[in-house]
DNA sequence: TTTTGTTATGTAATCATTATAATTTTATAT
DNA sequence: ATATAAAATTATAATGATTACATAACAAAA
């Protein structure tokens, strides 16, 4: 995507399209590897010396309040962040840590005890070992 | 629960039945509020003057490898620890951050894109407003 | 070009969790 | 029982992800 139409895609969720957003967003997209905030900051600085580790988080919090990213919690150190914006859960691989996205039929969950409630997230992740790392027996 | 019968639970996990684990589960099966480590110390803490946080932390771990307490890892900051065993979610409201359980049909979950994977565990939760805070339009 | 608001940067602070080492407790064997 | 070994607890330090904060750079507007 050419660096025109990625600050498109900001300017169109009101975000100021600044080069280091353009540069974290376009590393999200090509990268979709639900990474942490550190290899993010890794990937761009190698692109931005002067980035800050700062502005990564702060850019990664103006993409989740604009809903552009979001934020996947299955370690409980470390927050991944998934641009994919559709509908769909995730498997973390407890042998080599990756997650892979998978597309469940997450609206066939019916809660009837949350009835009262007003639901406005659904998040499911299996876990368990992939295929890989089954066939090398880790 | 008496004392006896903790200590026996504790047992047939093979987990040696110490004065402070004893405490710590008695305070799970009372509480079930998906604690904190946190807040498990703070009120084990008040009846065992000299109980450790390091000692909180470690039982948590040694009940999460029997399978007697699991992680409620939905904040990305803080661990909660759930003792309730049968397989739901949860749901956690946005306004008060309290966790509630949910027996919703996991199962009916069918990810045709993880044949290749062991799954081991399903994680399923829920994020809204719960009716308490609904009716306090906060 | 001044003024004003927004964004980026660097450093310090926070806070949950883990690591480590020393001490205490419990179990085992002589 | 007593000595010895193993396990659990404790206190403190270390780690590491994230946020807070103050300052500098930048962009927009008057």
């Amino acid at each position: 995507m050419n660096p025109t139409s990625l600050a498109d895609k900001l300017i169109k969720q009101h975000i100021r399209p600044s080069y280091q957003r353009i540069k974290i967003l376009e590393y999200l997209l090509d990268n979709r590897i639900h990474p942490t905030a550190d290899q993010i900051f890794n990937a761009v600085h190698a692109h931005i010396p002067t980035l800050s580790k700062s502005t990564v988080y702060n850019t990664l919090n103006v993409f989740m309040e604009a809903n552009l990213v979001r934020a996947v919690i299955i370690d409980g150190n470390e927050v991944r962040y998934d641009i994919n914006g559709e509908e769909h859960g995730h498997f973390q691989c407890e042998s080599c840590g990756r997650i892979y996205d998978s597309y469940m039929n997450i609206d066939a969950l019916n809660a009837d005890d949350l009835n009262d409630f007003a639901i406005k997230d659904k998040n499911v992740y299996f876990k368990g070992i992939c295929p890989q790392c089954r066939q090398n027996r880790n």
